[in-house]
Order: C-alpha cells, then structure tokens, then sequence
DNA sequence: CCGCTTGAAATA
DNA sequence: ATTTCAAGCGGT
C-alpha cells in the first residue's frame, strides 16, 4: 500500500492552517518520517513551496488525485516527537498558525526560500521575446521589484503560454565545511610503504607515519594534519594519488566563544545554596514534575545553585537548558555556564550570525552539546531527555514575544518539563506577581535565599525627592546627596552606575510659546533629539528630520528641548566632573555588534570611572569596585498606563540597586524621584520584595487584574482611524456573547501610541476568571478576520500581554 | 458581447 | 502566498 504524507505547507493562512495529504515517491517509502521538511507541488500552476510532514499514514480523507512530493529536504527530522507536539500546543494556546509555530522554533537558515524565474517558451513571438529576453535567458521574477506594467504584460504572456514560471527551492542550511584526511590503508600496511619511500621523499615518510597513528576511515581537518605533520599540502595530494589517503568533505561547526574562557571548580554553598540544590536535585530524581520559584535577593548565589543543579542532571546523564532575558546583556552568566560545563555548552541568541545559530542548533540536535544557555527562543532548544530547565530573571518582559507567535518562554519552559518529567526552576531576586501567586497557591516550590553571599550586607538606599531639590539646583538632573556621594568615589578611586530611566519618556522639543511639539509624521509620537546625528529621531519606525530652529506652527524663536536624553546627561555630568572618565551605554552607543561587551569590559577595566546607561545597565552586571549606583529618575514609568507600572518600577530599582556593593566595600544607593511617597519606591529603598507582593496583590485585586485576572487583549489596525474603530467595536460585540457577565471588557479604546506607522490601532482588553466559551469566540474572530485582512485591517489576540498600551 | 479589472476561492 | 475562477462594467 502506497504511503501517504501528511504535509503542513508553508503558506501562513487560516484555510492552509491543517494538513495536506501528499502521495509519497517510492524511494521515499518508510523514509519519510515526521518531522522532516519537504517540499511539495501546491497550487494549480507548478508551484513549489515547502512543507513540514506532520504525519505519514496509508490512508487520507481526501477523495481526489493526490500529488506526490517534490523533494525531501531532510534525511532525518529537524523536529523531534516532542517539539511537533509542542508546536501544536503553541499554535492551538496562542492562536498563531500551526507552520509560523514551527518556523519560530527552527534556526533561521533551516527556513528555505523560494526563488521565481520568468522563461520563454516557443510560442513567443520574437518581438516580445526581444523585449522581455534580451539576451534569451529566463529572467529572475519578482514582481516588488518589477513595476506594475512589466509585470501585468508577463503575466499576460503567461496567459497566453507564451512564457513559463520556474520555481527554485534553495535550501539555505549548508553546513560549513573543510577537506578532511583519513588513512585508507592499515597502520601495519602504512608503516611498510613507509620503509619503502625514496631517501629524497622525507615528508612522504613524515606522512605516512602520521598516518598510522590516526584512526582509520576517521577523517582529521587536512589543515589539523598538515600542521602536526609538519609537511605541505602537496605531500596530502601525493598521498591521496597513491591510494594512502582519502580526502573528504569535512564539516565543521562554526565556534561563536571567540576567546577562551578559564574553567572553574564548584564553590563552597551557604546552607540556604545548599538547600535550595537538594531540593532541586530530588525533583531531577523523582518521577513526579516540581517546579521551582527561586527568590533570592540580589547577590545571593543564585547563579551558583543553578550551575550544581545543572551538574546534577549531567550527571544522570541527562541535559539541561538555560534561559536568560537577553544574552547580550549577561555575557557574565555566559561565561560562568561556560566555564563550568566547557565545550557540552551551546549558546543560542541573535548576537550570533545564522551560520553560528545553525552549527549552536546542530551541536544539540546531535547531542554534542548538553547545556544550552540562550535568550527566549531557546526554549526551543532541541535537547533531548532534558533533565532541568532554569528561567532566570525570570520577572523579564522579553521571554514574551510580542509578534506571532505570541507565547511567553516561561509557559513554553513549563510545557517541556511536564514533558521531559524535569523540573522547571524560575529564579529572580524580583518574581513576577504571577509566579509568586503561583508559589503561594502551591504550584511552586519557594527556596528563598534571604542573604548575600559570605554575609555582605545589602546596600544602603536614600531616597531623594527631587521636588525639594529643585528648589535649590533649579532643573539640574543631579541632586545635591548625588553629586557629593559620586564626588566621594572618585575620589576613593571607586566605580559609579548611574542609570536613567527612560522607559516612556525621552528628550523632546517643544515651543515655549505655543507649546508645539515636534511629532513623527507617521507616528502619533513625539520626536527625540539626537545630538550624535544633529537630527530628531522616531523611536516606532525610523522617522529622520532636522532639528528645528523656528517653532513651525507659531514661527517663534523660542523652541528648546525638553527632558532628559542620555546623551545631555552625559555633558551635563562631564561638566560637573571634568576630570571623570564616563562611558555611556544606550541604544545608540551600542547598536554595533559588540560594542556592549566592549563596554562593560573596559568598564571592568577600571578604564572609566562611571557608567552611565538606561535599563540595559540593571541586569546582571557584577563589578567588585561600583560602591555607588543613582538612579536620575525612578518614577518616569510610574505614570504609563499600565496595571505593571508599578511592578516594573519596583523590579527596576531593586535590580540596580543590586549592582552596588557586591565585593567587600559597602554598597550606596541614591534613588531620585518626584514621587517619594509612592509604596513601590518605598519599598525599593527597604528592599522588601515581601512586602510589595503583598501591597500590589492588594491593588491588582482591587482593580481586578491578572494574577487575580486572566487577560486576553485583541487588537485592530488600520490606515484608516475609522475602519480599525468600526472593525473593534463588531468584534467586541460578537464577543461578548460567548462572554458570561463575570468578565470585564475594557473597550474598544484607541491605543495609547494610537498611531504608529501611519496604521492607527485600537484594542479590547477582556479580563476574566471563567470563560469556557471565550477561546472558541475568538477562534471565530480569528477566522473572520482573515478576509478583511486583505485590505490592509490587521487583527491580532494576545492572550496575556505584557503591555497594556 | 467581449475584454479587462477586481475580488473571492482554492490549493491535496 | 499565489494562482485560478467569477462577477461586474465600460467600451464596442
């Protein structure tokens, strides 16, 4: 009985959402596994594009000719038993199309692509084939890049038959490779033509003896044998002529560590570390699924018991993944993993080149790498028989994805461990009140960790309110306590973080008379100045213009900047010490590959003696000699319009805090805020992590909202203001019948950026605690909205958004 | 009445 | 996503 595939093709739609059935070629016959990806004949015309086989069976529910595969792009699949159920899940949990899930959780370069040629055929005529074939050879055929006329007569011509569409699948995943050497001959055999060789022929000798001291049939890089034989790579074609050797094609694995890192020994553990590992290490043992949360304050060793747990799976030899938020911004957690576990590790994050992603994807798909640290997509990872899984930070907005699919890692993570039969280990000195509610329901198992290792103590937080300040220093970004406190560590010769919070909030320019502010043409957002590039800049999509000298609606004279920029921070700061050595890190210093490494490395260095940044500065950094950190302007996200505005504030300020004081010299903190009465500054400055989750659950209550609360958000966009208004308000009706009156339907509101990218949006936010009915009704929406999507109305469902705006 | 434009439907 | 099919409309 011939076989049949069942193919997901790669056309992200709602009617091409399940799976096509597809005769399998004989050679292919009990080859062709799930999993594999292919590529299949689709459409009327001889259009190819590729698929994923999802399933093989002998019989199929389609009642017509089936067509056969085109071609098998994989010998074995690039998706395992447990991933193609995973993308399942992801597809049905997030509403994403079941091939954009499986794309999402494959490197970049196993993505084909799809190339489209235009060719005569002989019915045309010689005047068009003149015009269209100047030189009688197919034409590549795309028509963005052809204008609209060119391509409307080509098509006609296809019409007529008078050209052809030729299609061209590249696959994109070449692995890299080099000429390997490998003995053809026995040692034995070797050593005797070895005595045979000319007396004028010594590097044949050295060759051969070479030779006979390698594994037969195993190839070596030719580059490795010329070296340690000490000959050219004559001598290796020579050899090869004469039947000694082989030379093959050798791949090899592109190696993204570019320096070496110093391997190290466990260290010592405080009873609360040791504890924390015993639990974890009966959870790898026991059958039964336990999840952990991790609270440990910051510098409490968290990171350590990580490394022992891992440790421990390795040792039953199972693997392990480890997540982190950005790995650009931990390269110390990086090389710690590295350093402990050694060549099994494998990184995966979108710092590395799509080679290097491939060749990380390929070490753990074949095994050769059993620890895999990498940012939110890692969770992905196609480890095998994994034994522990481990979200640091795990309170980070990033582990969300904000496009389809839009799935959160921490869920994914949960997933994989209840598969795997592993712990899921969640860490942060800040949890998420989601986790934490969880941990309080029992869900999770809580391992504080109250303290600092070898007993430093945590650092010491004032709170300056700059409402008093600005009495005395006028609108000065550096309150009095700050300035003598950093005047202080320049002085001793120590190290200073100042962070400016930027997060909705940026310099603008303004008109004094009129109060014009300059705004984005295509955006509903205010313009920030750039002093690097002299122009104003769009942070949504790119927008450039001039820096204004004339007020452009009122004429006036008048227009200045307001706010505060990293980059006026910066002269500003330089100003007051002349004599500082200041490294500033933010978006713009660190847009080349690197840079941020570089920085934090010459920061490191002592090569300067404060580090100025935004967010990116709060994570992970671990430098002995900062005794100071100021946070410019704690309270600027406390304004946004967002049920996470305090808990972000409030994660934020304990995480800087954090930077100081890790070594043996005490730690000082300097919060500056307009709003020094607020609980999650408060409680930032007596690091109470207690007693905010208690606070904030009482608000989050209190205005019904997630933990208390599941969430789903639906948005429209659309060019037209009016058509993406209309379009929320239907879709809010219809949900709301599949709504009991339980739920609370925020909406339909226009965005808070309501334009961005000349596409005005507008949402509906649904909180609820019991909707058996919602997933079905927004399944419907989902498939209504696939018509007017042609003409350019976008709808999108987040369940459980991380950004309320 | 035919050809062309435009939108909907099908793709195995 | 791309192609084919079908309906609408303006010119012959």
């Amino acid at each position: 009985m011939a076989q049949i595939g069942q193919i997901l093709v790669d056309v992200p739609t709602m009617q091409t959402n399940d799976p096509y059935s597809y005769a399998i070629p004989a050679e292919w016959e009990h080859q062709l596994q799930a999993g594999m990806r292919v590529i299949v004949p689709f459409g009327r015309g001889h259009r190819m594009v590729d698929g994923v086989v999802v399933g093989v069976s002998d019989v199929t529910s389609f009642d017509g000719t089936l067509k056969p595969i085109e071609a098998v792009l994989d010998l074995s699949p690039v998706l395992n038993e447990e991933l193609q159920r995973l993308a399942d899940w992801l597809a049905d949990e997030t509403f994403a199309f079941r091939i954009t899930c499986i794309q999402t959780m494959l490197p970049n370069l196993l993505k084909t692509k799809t190339e489209r040629e235009i060719a005569p055929l002989a019915a045309i005529t010689p005047a068009e084939k003149a015009q269209y074939f100047p030189d009688g050879e197919p034409r590549p055929f795309d028509p963005d890049k052809l204008d609209d006329g060119t391509v409307a007569n080509l098509l006609k011509l296809q019409r007529a038959g008078k050209v052809t569409v030729l299609y061209h699948v590249k696959n994109q995943a070449a692995a890299k490779t080099t000429v390997g050497v490998a003995p053809l001959l026995p040692p034995a055999k070797l050593a005797e033509i070895q005595a045979t060789v000319a007396k004028r022929a010594p590097k044949q000798a050295d060759l051969l003896a070479y030779l006979q001291q390698m594994v037969p049939k195993q190839p070596q890089p030719q580059a490795k044998v010329v070296k340690a034989a000490g000959i050219s790579s004559a001598v290796i074609n020579t050899g090869a002529e004469k039947g000694w050797l082989e030379k093959s094609t050798l791949e090899v694995y592109r190696d993204p560590f570019h320096q070496p890192v110093k391997p190290t020994q466990p260290l010592t553990l405080n009873p609360d570390q040791a504890k924390a590992v015993t639990a974890i290490t009966a959870a790898i043992d026991g059958d039964e699924t336990q999840n952990f949360l991790v609270e440990g304050v910051t510098g409490s060793g968290k990171t350590e018991v990580y490394l022992q747990s891992i440790a421990v799976a390795l040792r039953q030899k199972r693997t392990a993944l480890m997540l982190v938020p950005e790995i650009a911004l931990t390269p110390q957690m990086v090389n710690r993993v590295k350093a402990r576990f050694g060549e099994q590790v494998a990184v995966l994050h979108s710092g590395l080149s799509k080679g290097e992603q491939y060749d990380e994807w390929r070490r753990i798909d074949s095994g050769a790498a059993t620890v895999v640290v990498g940012a939110r997509s890692a969770v992905f990872a196609p480890v095998k028989n994994v034994g522990l899984i481990i979200m640091d930070e795990e309170h980070e907005s990033s582990y969300k994805q904000d496009e389809t699919p839009r799935y959160h890692a921490r869920d994914v993570a949960l997933w994989r461990g209840k598969y795997n039969h592993c712990p899921v280990v969640l860490g942060s000195a800040t949890p998420s009140l989601e986790s934490r509610a969880r941990a309080a329901k029992g869900l999770y198992t809580r391992l504080v960790l109250p303290k600092r290792v070898n007993d430093r103590p945590l650092p010491t937080v004032h709170i300056v309110d700059m409402r008093e300040e600005m009495k005395s220093i006028g609108d000065s970004d550096f309150s009095t306590p700050l300035v003598s406190a950093i005047q202080e560590r320049l002085d001793r010769h120590e190290q200073v973080v100042l962070m400016l919070n930027r997060r909705g909030y940026s310099s603008f320019v303004m008109c004094r008379d009129c109060g014009f502010v300059l705004k984005c043409p295509n955006c509903d957002i205010s313009l920030t100045l750039h002093m690097d590039s002299h122009s104003m800049k769009c942070h949504y999509c790119g927008h450039e213009e001039a820096i204004p000298k004339i007020c452009p609606n009122c004429h006036s004279h008048k227009i200045r900047y307001y706010g505060t920029g990293t980059q006026k921070v910066e002269t500003a700061l330089q100003a007051q010490f002349p004599t500082a050595r200041i490294l500033r890190m933010d978006v713009d210093s660190t847009r080349r590959k690197g840079s941020h490494e570089r920085i934090l490395k010459q920061f490191g260095n002592h090569e300067a003696d404060i580090l100025l940044g935004t967010q990116m500065i709060a994570k992970g950094l671990d430098y002995p000699n900062v005794t100071l950190v100021g946070v410019l302007n704690a309270d600027t996200a406390l304004g946004l319009p967002d049920f996470r505005a305090s808990e972000r504030t409030f994660q934020l300020l304990t995480q800087v805090s954090g930077r100081a004081g890790r070594s043996t010299k005490p730690g000082e903190v300097f919060i500056q805020t307009f709003n020094p009465d607020h609980y999650a500054i408060q409680l930032a400055q007596s690091q109470d992590y207690e007693r905010f989750f208690v606070t904030e659950m009482a608000m989050r209550h209190q205005g019904s909202y997630p933990p208390y609360y599941f969430a789903v958000q639906v948005t429209a966009s659309h060019e037209d203001e009016a058509v993406a208004a209309k379009a929320m308000y239907q879709i809010v009706d219809a949900l709301k019948l599949d709504l009991s009156d339980q739920a609370i339907v925020l909406g339909p509101t226009p965005k808070a950026i309501a334009r961005v990218k000349r596409k005005y949006y507008y949402q509906v936010v649904i909180k609820y605690k019991n909707e058996p009915d919602l997933k079905a009704g927004l399944e419907q929406i989902r498939q209504a909205a696939q018509i007017p999507a042609r003409h350019g109305l976008a709808v999108t469902i987040d369940p459980e958004p991380m950004n309320f705006m």
